[in-house]
DNA sequence: CTGGATGCAAACTCTTTGCACGGAG
DNA sequence: CTCCGTGCAAAGAGTTTGCATCCAG
């Protein structure tokens, strides 16, 4: 397994059990925010069962390594994504669910600006997250 | 009491029982996302005793009237904030925890457009929270 | 009076923790 | 061998629900 992740964690002597494995492998398979219920479903489609400690303490694990990004949406639930290099932000289909990255380089950098000086606020980070409809579901006929 | 919320639903025919009027005047007098928790601490603080379920029972009413709207923050808990006219958006400090609101108007428009037309993604809504540092937290010594 | 609102207890979801055991290095 | 990682059970926070009772209109 040639994962940037697992080596990063095998250079600082940490163990590579299944479970670790499995879970790192799945945020690398699928590039997007998952919640701790969706990694242990893909787990026992693949017929890999964790423990649900386990699950959340690996997930906690993975975070202050600062390999995994934890993301609150409009939901009840918890998320996480692997920590990317560009930050970005997300679309959020209301109708299927799925979500989208997208960047936007300098554009919201105005917006920032003028709330930086205007309310004498030091920005360290920020969300912006957009829920509609995406393009498959506005395709599909009502349901 | 001349609460806009209040008039709206004695016009529905809906009951003014002192929870609910006390409920009511805390998200008037406290224009900011308040959590369930915060709501109870201050009744409490009023000398006003309410059950949790009725809380939370009263809070979703008031939502499914469309008089509050749920705010999920980068937190666990939830918050509600009065409907506003004028869609807006939120600045956090990330030591005090002080919720300031501000608006942008056309700014964040472009930003809008850009990703409904690279990504074919029609919107309905979208979040910008801004964490940091507010200006009084700025001024204070370290601890 | 009467049905919407309430209190109480219990359940439910998501997450965390303590402890003894197990397996990766 | 040694601890880091694991499973299990139990607790914890936040929220919801069923049911009998209450009270605003």
């Amino acid at each position: 397994m040639q994962s940037i992740i697992v080596n990063k964690l095998k250079t600082k002597g940490y163990r590579l059990t299944v479970a670790r494995k499995a879970i790192i492998n799945i945020f690398e398979s699928n590039n997007k925010p998952i919640s701790a219920e969706q990694v242990n479903d893909i787990l026992i489609e693949d017929s890999i069962y964790i423990n649900k400690s386990t699950l959340y303490r690996e997930i906690d694990f993975l975070v202050i390594q600062n390999l995994l990004k934890p993301i609150q949406l409009q939901e009840k639930t918890k998320r996480y994504e692997l920590v990317h290099l560009h930050h970005h932000h997300h679309l959020i289909c209301q109708k299927c669910n799925k979500i989208e990255d997208f960047e936007i380089k300098n554009c919201i950098d105005d917006v920032l600006t003028k709330v930086t000086s205007d309310h004498n606020f030091l920005i360290s980070d920020h969300i912006l997250d957009i829920y509609g409809i995406c393009s498959q579901c506005q395709i599909k006929k009502e349901v």
